[in-house]
DNA sequence: AACGAAGTTGGTCGATCGTCCAACTTTGCA
DNA sequence: TGCAAAGTTGGACGATCGACCAACTTCGTT
């Protein structure tokens, strides 16, 4: 393995402990098999990480971090495709955000799979337990920023607290996720789209 | 060990299988601890199953079994106390079966985070990764069992096609489950179950 | 009482796990 | 150029895992 320092290194066997949760799970992670998707040998691992609880706590904070990300993305992409955006209406919008979610979900089902698994491993280790708080702290604040931009491109202002309704975003995707994780049928899932969106729908005001 | 019958023993060892996954998790149900659980020798397990994955596979079928029975029994615990029970709205007869629900995770954390993670195994596991859209199918007949008595109760009937609102159900009541389990905030998702309610009491419609 | 079937279990096998160490190579500075 | 620091790695450690076997005990039948 070529030379390089230890951030790099880390860096690398996060991807790489990452690739390889999405693909075979946690239970699958084991330091050798971390190692060898990052193609390096086993006692590198142990140098560039103190233990395999750390590089794990090093998985978490940065997959939080780009998680959500994709569905803002998917939101981006909507408000900015002509095709899709011209003039419908908030609920339309909302349901237009949730079909970007599932289908981000379709495309990619093992990036939240990892994410899930991620977040109950790390419930039952003490030394990550407080994680998953902070992980789900990230995600109001991504819900905070799409209902920012409904707001905008919507003319809406929201007839309850904002904190709240973000939360309730994340529950609804949360549920969507392992829900179709489950049972893989994404028609069943995406039929109960319109109905999330009518209910956020309903708890804006139009701006005069 | 006493002597008992295959069948018996099978049955002492997928409860004690389940109260290590509900106490340590999935990760932590090795044969020896499940059998020591259990108050049996280890030789006794691979006796009564063929392998780990056989006693898993039973596991989650009588989880699946007794899992939204809790929620149904909540539910029949609110709609015969006339304490909490009077001449309620629609609306407010589904916060309370939600927050039964929710009141029921929070006494039993242990028994949500082993369903999911059974759910997460299975899927890793090409011998059961069938397990879990079963799984959620029994779920749907919950959902659709409360709704019943939510049109009974309440006088109304559904203004969309009930499969479609019992899986809206359940997904409202996973995102509840993942989102609590990982932030323990009890008041901050109770906050969220009127705004949900509000939009399952909107889908129906009042008999005349 | 005899005997095959059913149930029980101590001990062990090979595989895999996280972790660590000592030897080795390369780098940067004096 | 010399040398300490930083980076690299083959190999091994004790522990734990799922699985299995052969010896043992108990039961039901005749």
């Amino acid at each position: 393995m070529s030379r390089m320092n230890i951030e790099e290194r880390r860096a690398a066997l996060v991807d790489a402990a990452l690739r390889v949760i999405a693909r075979d799970g946690v239970a699958a992670a084991s330091t050798r098999a971390i190692a060898a998707e990052a193609g390096m040998p086993l006692a590198s691992f142990h140098y560039a990480f103190e233990s395999r609880d750390a590089l794990l706590r090093a998985a978490v904070v940065k997959v939080t971090d780009i998680d959500y990300g994709h569905a803002e993305a998917g939101f981006h992409s909507i408000i900015t495709d002509p095709a899709l955006f011209s003039e419908v209406s908030l609920e339309e919008l909302i349901r237009l955000t949730f079909d970007a979610y599932l289908e981000s979900l379709v495309n990619d089902p093992g990036r939240e799979q990892a994410m899930l698994e991620l977040s109950l491993s790390s419930m039952r280790n003490p030394s990550l337990e407080h994680l998953p708080a902070e992980q789900y702290a990230t995600y109001y604040q991504s819900a905070l920023r799409v209902m920012a931009e409904w707001e905008e491109v919507a003319g809406i202002t929201w007839s309850m607290p904002t904190t709240q309704i973000a939360q309730a975003v994340v529950i609804v995707l949360d549920g969507i996720t392992t829900n179709w994780l489950a049972t893989r049928d994404t028609e069943s899932v995406r039929a109960t789209l319109p109905g999330f969106a009518a209910m956020f729908a309903a708890i804006a005001d139009t701006n005069t």
